[in-house]
DNA sequence: CTTACTTGCGTACCAATGTACGGAGTCAAG
DNA sequence: CTTGACTCCGTACATTGGTACGCAAGTAAG
């Protein structure tokens, strides 16, 4: 690593990064990247802390947190607020083991009317739709 | 049941159906339900089957169809489809299947990182925010 | 110096699923 | 007959996370 990752343009940066560039201005819009002093008659540059900070972003939305969450994240990354983020992940963490139960009892329904559908035969209607009908 | 799901003013079927008065109209526009006709002068009226199609649009969105894909099955509904139908339900119980996996992956790291997080002292920077970072 | 990308900036638009609002017509009770 | 609630209809707004467009200015290559 570290191949260059200095005085990016923002074109070099969301490659760096793995973003459109217009993410990236979307994210400068939110407030979840800094946008640098520009050198008066030319363009902004971005370094190796704002890439870093890009994929923590990125990292963070795959583990389900929204974007206003990371912004919550971001603030507390001084390492002065462990317990803070911890409350954070904990939040999260709960609110994914819902949607897993919820997916799950998807899951067997679906799955139960699958098999259903078309093991009968000389129905008149389908066992699944009619099923959804009756709900 | 049977009381008087009958000759429903809108309103009333909001209720029998329990959802809003503007998500009817909403799936109206959508297609997905017909207007009635209107007797001149009048407001229209609606019946069980009414009421039976929004519950089957609940049920099938709980399962987790698009109202786009709910449309697809409604128009399966004489039950002389019943093959198209089920493709429809495998599909979306690949689709399922495949969030779930995601949820799992995403709950596995997320109760890593908070097990992890506040467990090591003196630590400089929370390692829960840390290793987001690293990603 | 010219040509062709980029950058910067503001604004508009996308999908999906509704929700809200305003004004006019209609209906039921007192 | 009046009052208040409800219906009808069209339109605008909300949310989330971007994506696209247009135009002027900067920048890199030949």
């Amino acid at each position: 690593m570290a191949h260059e990752l200095v005085d990016l343009t923002i074109g070099a940066f969301a490659g760096a990064a793995d973003v459109g560039v217009e993410t990236l201005r979307f994210y400068q819009r939110r407030g979840l990247l800094a946008e640098p002093d520009r050198p008066p008659g030319s363009v902004r540059r971005y370094g190796p802390s704002d890439v870093a900070r890009v994929r923590f972003i990125k990292a963070a939305q795959r583990l389900g947190f929204s974007l206003d969450e990371v912004a919550g994240l971001l603030t507390l990354d001084d390492g002065a607020h462990c317990d803070e983020a911890r409350a954070l992940a904990e939040a999260k963490l709960l609110d994914i083991r819902g949607k897993l139960a919820d997916l799950r009892r998807i899951e067997r329904v679906l799955a139960a009317l699958v098999r259903e559908c078309c093991a009968t035969t000389g129905t008149v209607s389908c066992p699944l739709i009619s099923t959804l009908q009756r709900q």
